[in-house]
DNA sequence: TTAATAGTGTCTCTTAGACATTATCCT
DNA sequence: AGGATAATGTCTAAGAGACACTATTAA
């Protein structure tokens, strides 16, 4: 009886070659702030393909655990880094039958930025995830087609830093806008004007004093935070071709 | 020997739930010009879930036939429509617990624009895929979340009628600035200033005269195509929060 | 001639960008 | 006082928006 049948039952009789599904799993670009410079998070892989490389921290939903790909994605970041990180945003879909040697397969990618100092120390997988410059990837080769992947996270945060505040996740709860304006700096790789970039904070709406300011050498910063109710990523598109 | 098994191997034996795959398919939401409406294009689903139900055309990727997710994708449009669409971009990916009643489920969104002209008269299966106004929807109900991904495409189709000129993909090879302004009027709900967009369409040096005018009532309009070699879908985000 | 549609001239207002200046700390 | 860093004042240039105006056709 036709109609009793689900549908899985129903291709696998119609066409085998139909049902045959490609694999699926979650990657996640995890980039922090180090000394200086952009920094991914990786994972050494313990098992084929790539056994022994770097690759991006990831791997397959757990359908009774996750309720979501993004829990999946989460997950995957709290085991590696202790945390959730402070912002998460879909990337894309890579799906292809070469980027796996073994197969056809899947990718849905994150990017998440965290602020470094909430990572809990790592644990005994210190030499299993580790923190790298962005710079030294290019002597990297890691797995699959994770290289790629990272370039175009980097893109977009790079898109992100241009019309959104969106990088102030990669510090803490509270920063200067000094400091703020030495992110985004660093992602453009590229000096800004300060009072082109201040006046960016303040006409955004998303932030306000905490009150505290800096204290060491130099004229004291005023500390900001995010305003609570507002999220922060949301930011508007002003036009243009 | 370890080494030989390969991961899926591995995995099975590992642990059964994290093998355990969720349903990956494709589906598109393919837009067209109507009658001074946007129309979406559904098929009506023969079997269950949400039997005799509209919804997205998509499937299942074919392991044999695709080289990739778009491959997929395009060639459930070119199922249903006949051609290969104008303009194809990601939109996101879905995947939860919930959105199929059956099981965990996973779905690549596609936007495609298409030229309504392009599109080979429907075959026999012509009422099994049709144009839908996107005003008519909300009269209706959806297989899936599908009326929901609707939704989001149709945004992101403001987003980029707001800073590129993409929309362009709806007409036809040539068409006048005036009939792209009534498209992206249409997409915005609301008037646009002549002057300012004709000047965002020169300024972006995407399109060229094709030489020909217009006839009929009024003063001829020039027509205009895409500037050979282009890229008309590549846009410069210019700055702003 | 009039209605209709295409296309331009030009003014205003906003805002990015540049950069000089002031403010406030430490040593 | 002097160096360092934070923050502001203010001028300029570019461009969006508004809208009146001109241009070219069919009826």
């Amino acid at each position: 009886m036709i109609s009793a049948m689900n549908e899985r039952e129903f291709l696998k009789q119609y066409d085998k070659s139909a049902f045959e599904q490609p694999m699926f799993s979650v990657d996640n670009v995890v980039l922090t702030l180090g000394k200086g410079e952009l920094e991914v998070l990786l994972v050494k892989r313990g098992e084929h393909p790539f056994k022994d490389c770097w690759g991006l921290p990831g791997g397959f939903v757990d359908l009774e655990k996750d309720q979501s790909i993004e829990s999946t994605a989460l997950r995957k970041i709290k085991e590696k880094t202790g945390v959730e990180p402070d912002y998460i945003e879909q990337l894309e879909t890579i799906g292809n039958a070469t980027r796996d040697p073994r197969d056809w397969s899947i990718t849905t990618v994150f990017t998440a930025l965290i602020a470094k100092q909430r990572c809990t120390p790592t644990d005994e997988n210190v030499v299993l995830a580790n923190w790298f410059a962005v710079s030294e990837l290019s002597a990297m080769t890691l797995a699959f087609d994770h290289t790629k992947i990272i370039q175009r996270a980097l893109k977009r945060l790079r898109d992100r830093a241009t019309y959104s505040l969106v990088p102030c996740a990669l510090l803490g709860e509270k920063f200067t806008l000094s400091e703020l304006q030495k992110v985004h700096e660093l992602i453009l790789g590229k000096k800004l004007e300060a009072k082109v970039f201040r006046r960016r904070v303040e006409n955004s709406g998303q932030f306000e004093e905490t009150g505290e300011m800096t204290s060491g050498r130099g004229r004291p910063a005023a500390y900001y935070r995010l305003r609570s109710g507002t999220d922060a990523f949301n930011f508007e598109f002003i036009r243009t071709v």
